[in-house]
Order: structure tokens, then C-alpha cells, then sequence
DNA sequence: ATTAATACATAAGATTATTATGCATAAGAA
DNA sequence: TTCTTATGCATAATAATCTTATGTATTAAT
């Protein structure tokens, strides 16, 4: 599963926001979901995600709950209390990091 | 010089903006006219900075100049016509990026 | 006289990604 | 029926890129 410029730091938001749009998660889904809304030009690395998702749990972001389906694991993840929190913090963070970013990328910034 | 919230990866794309629009500046410059146009919002570190221009000059994206003002070295970066392409790549991927994350994070996307 | 600003630099450490690999089951194609 | 693809997890090795800390040196300001 190769990858397309993923911004090193953007990886927790995009799962933070997911899972606050879904309710519940196993990271397999995270992967195919970003695939569906970029259309392809984001693709989630397993190496990059299962970590993440083993950090924000150790975090307290997030709880697990493991299930099998076709006899087959699926594990579960869900925001906690503080993972909402953190979940508003980060997307505002994000938001202003790219308004940041675009006034100093944009051509048209002047400074007086 | 503290840094709030550099997302791993647009360093060099900041910089090749900036000189971009102002033909040559050095190191220290940079970092302040970040500062002046973010309004404090971000700050570029030495040590992300100082490796960073030495990478874009060893990847012939920038080339040096010393000059001597005031009796204290300063070292001009200017584009290449390398780093030139190398700046439109960067910002059109910058700008590709940014509108994948904001489709991402929006509350308001929908799949169907 | 001491501190802040200017100007460079690098080393140690942390974080976070990519790539490669591994295991296992289920479904689909040859 | 066998091989490949999809599903689903995981970790190790490597790379890239940042923060923090430290160092040197000159000039300006308190």
C-alpha cells in the first residue's frame, strides 16, 4: 500500500476526525474509507497506522473492542471522552496550520 | 526559537517560496520574515532550518553566496533553475495536499 | 557590564513516516 | 484446484524531519 505525500503529523487527525464522524472503526475500514473520499490520492500505510492507533490507545484516545467477523479479527476503535477533546484541538490545529500555510504560500501576500 | 506546529514536511516548501519571491536571502532572514508574516503564529527553528537549506543546496535546488556585512557572515541562498521547477512542484503539491485535508476534515463531506 | 539581537552551525533525541516482512482467513480467478 | 487478491492484524529496519540544547562570534541596547 504505497503513499502519496502524506504530511508526517496529519496521520492522528485524519483518524481523530474519522472516528468522530463513524462512531466505531477497525483500522482495515481507515484505510479503505480515506482510499473512498480521496479518491485515491491519500492511501494509508499499515506501518504508519497500526502504531498510531496503538499510541492514541495508549493515550487514552481511544478504546478498543475486539470482534470477530468470518472468523476473521476486527478490533474496534472508538473515542474516549479525552479522545473528543483532543479531537476539536487537533482539527482547529490543523485548520490554522493550513491558513497559515496558504497566506504564505499564496503569490498574493504582501506585507504592507 | 520556539516552533509551534510544523507539520514534518512543508519546511522545505516555505522556504523555496519565500525566495521564490525575494531572489536571495539568508538564513536568519528567513526566519523572521516567517515570523513577521505569520504573525508570531510560526517559528522556524536553527536546527530545522540550517540543515535544510544545506540539503536544498546539496540537492542544487538553492546556491550560496557569502557576503560579510557589518563584519558578520551572511550566507545568500538563491533559487536555481532546478529549484525553480522543484518551487512549482512543491507549492502545487502543498496546494493538492491542503484541499485532500480540507475534503478529509470537513464536516460537511458526504460519499454519495 | 550584561543582555538581547544578529548570524552561523551541529549533535542528541524524538517523532512519524515508508518499506519490507510476517501470519492468517476468505473470496475470486485461472 | 491452485494461485492471486482482498481482508485483517502486526512489527522491524530504515529514513526523513523535526525539537531542544549547545556552541561560537559580533553588534546593539540597557
Amino acid at each position: 500500500m504505497a503513499n502519496s505525500k502524506l504530511y508526517k503529523g496529519s496521520l492522528t487527525t485524519i483518524i481523530l476526525k474519522l472516528l468522530n464522524e463513524s462512531d466505531k472503526m477497525y483500522g482495515y475500514e481507515i484505510t479503505q474509507k480515506v482510499k473512498e473520499i480521496t479518491k485515491g490520492e491519500l492511501k494509508i500505510t499499515e506501518g504508519a497506522l497500526y502504531p498510531a492507533l496503538h499510541k492514541l490507545e495508549a493515550d487514552g484516545l481511544l478504546e478498543v473492542e475486539v470482534q470477530k467477523v468470518d472468523n476473521r479479527l476486527r478490533k474496534y476503535y472508538k473515542l474516549t471522552e479525552k479522545g473528543n477533546t483532543e479531537t476539536v484541538n487537533k482539527l482547529n490545529e490543523l485548520q490554522e496550520y493550513i491558513k497559515t500555510m496558504q497566506i504564505l504560500v499564496n503569490p498574493n501576500f504582501s506585507l504592507k
